[in-house]
RNA sequence: GUGGGCGUAGCUCAGCUGGUAGAGCACCGCGUUGUGGUCGCGGGGGUCGCGGGUUCAAGCCCCGUCGUUCACCCCA
């Protein structure tokens, strides 16, 4: 192990403050997904090689498994690691479809890998928190309804966040439109109008006529289309004042109202929901509901929370399965916030207590000590070495466990390191007061009130 | 995959027209023989990413390579 140690990029890890904050907001994901009745499931890190390549063009983001000595004609196993939790999900519906019971609603939260060059909020390794219903023939729109309310309470949870909107929009409505306006690139179309967080309207413009065919009329129509966004139902009106006909359009139209009412309620000044007719999505197996989450001054970040209805991902033959759910970027979310931030938990480990060592024959006595308290609840750790008590204290310092349990001639005394207070306690009973028992995260408005 | 920026101590960086590698912070020790933080004094730490070239001489110039970072592509 005395190979120069180098830093390889796409592959986040934090340190052990850090960790705190990430495993608190799975805690609270977790949380909130069981609140709502979601079970929750792990699937393998690996898929079939064909299964993952379903999805479209994607085969440039898998990692292939292949042994060292791999012997096989192809020089691989035919396995990938999984790059999203959708696919994957997907194939363990059919798999298992005789065992389940539909609608199913499952939770997963797990890593996945893209081989992707990476930036900030893009990784080649990163956790994908999801939520899906699935039905077997059918699925209700209330289900669409559903998701997003879920991930609205789980983001109104995370009090960590800065505020964020969940755009909708719906694929039935785009496609709808587009034929409705006699379009005949629908995709390229789509991919296009994604553009226009990123490029003028003017530019935007010019590639709907050059790069997708479309008519001067026409783009202007698509346009118009797009800069609707309305955090009630309004779009409506605002759309058939196009003047476009189509019964798809329609069809998406009265979808997309339903959704906003729908998710009305749970709206707040830092979580909010808004149609947004900009909305596409790349990937090409959404067929009504599409979401995005944007966070408020971290759009570069792009989204951190996406999903959408696809009613034919999953399908032996005979039977299809359609499906409604909702992808939250833990890695992009976290890892930036705690980059950009400074986040992080005020102690490093999770002990609230030190037990200093007097010398090292009594260290059996310090070791009685901790188990005292950990018997009624109270995360602690017994001094490394039997150094000079200022030792110990700085030891407990470093880490930020906040009190110090001494034991001598006047008994058993604990001292709170930040005030210097030192007062007489019993291992058996003591504890610290509720907020110092476990590592807190020091949250944004906290560091901003500190500067 | 395409294009640009940057690689000097654990961290942030300085290093002049090439001339014997520096600062701050952090870390360790002592002052302080068993209760920390302040202060003072002292100390340990670097194949200047790596390889080659030019030169009497390269951290500095040239080429390559690896890493990293940003933008594009795509996406969580």
């Amino acid at each position: 192990m005395s190979a120069k140690i180098r830093p390889l990029s796409g592959f986040p890890e934090l340190l052990p403050a850090q960790r705190v904050v990430e495993q608190q907001v799975i805690d609270t994901l977790r949380h909130t997904f069981e609140l709502h009745g979601f079970a929750g499931i792990e699937t393998r890190a690996v898929e079939p090689l064909d299964q993952l390549l379903r999805k479209g063009d994607t085969s440039k983001e898998v990692y292939l498994l292949r042994r060292l000595a791999e012997e096989s004609p192809e020089g691989h196993a035919g396995l990938g690691l999984h790059f999203d939790l959708t696919v994957p999900f997907a194939r363990y519906v059919l798999e298992n479809a005789g065992k389940l019971e539909f609608p199913f609603r499952r939770y997963q939260i797990q890593k996945v890998w893209r081989g992707e060059r990476p930036q900030e909020g893009r990784y080649r390794e990163f956790t994908q928190a999801d939520i899906d219903i699935v039905g077997r023939d059918t699925l209700a729109l209330h289900h669409d309804v559903e998701v997003a309310r879920v991930m609205l309470d789980a983001l109104s949870r995370l009090d960590l966040l800065p505020g964020l909107r969940l755009q909708v929009n719906n694929r039935k409505l785009i496609q709808g439109f587009y034929a409705g306006l006699g379009i005949d690139d629908v995709d390229e179309v789509m991919r296009l109008v994604d553009k226009l967080d990123k490029l003028p309207v003017e530019q935007v413009r010019t590639l709907l006529v050059d790069e997708a065919g479309a008519t001067e009329a026409q783009a202007e129509q698509v346009l118009a289309l797009a800069t609707i966004r309305s955090s009630d139902d309004s779009f409506v009106d605002r759309v058939r004042a196009l003047g476009v006909e189509h019964p798809l359009l329609e069809e998406g139209l009265t979808e997309l109202a339903a959704l906003v009412a729908g998710c009305a309620d749970l709206v707040d000044d830092r979580v909010r929901i808004e149609a947004d007719l900009s909305i596409a999505r790349g990937l090409d197996y959404y067929t009504g509901t599409v979401f995005e989450t944007r966070l408020d001054g971290y759009e570069s970040l792009g989204s951190i929370c996406s999903g959408g209805r696809y009613d034919a991902l999953a399908t032996d033959g005979r039977t299809t399965y359609p499906g409604v759910g909702i992808s939250l970027g833990l890695s992009r979310l976290v890892v930036t916030l705690l980059a950009r931030t400074g986040m992080a938990a005020d102690r490093a480990v999770p002990s609230a207590v030190l037990v200093a060592v007097t010398d090292e024959a009594s260290r059996p006595e310090s070791d009685a000590i901790a188990t005292a308290l950990r018997a009624h609840g109270v995360p602690c750790e017994v001094a490394a070495s039997a150094a000079k008590f200022g030792k110990q204290i700085r030891y407990a310092e470093r880490r930020g466990i906040p009190f110090v349990w001494f034991t001598g001639e006047s008994g058993h005394q604990v001292k709170d390191i930040r005030t210097g207070e030192q007062v007489d306690a019993d291992p058996a009973t003591w504890a610290p007061p509720s907020d110092d028992l476990r590592p807190k995260v020091v949250s944004r408005t906290d560091q901003e009130q500190k500067q």
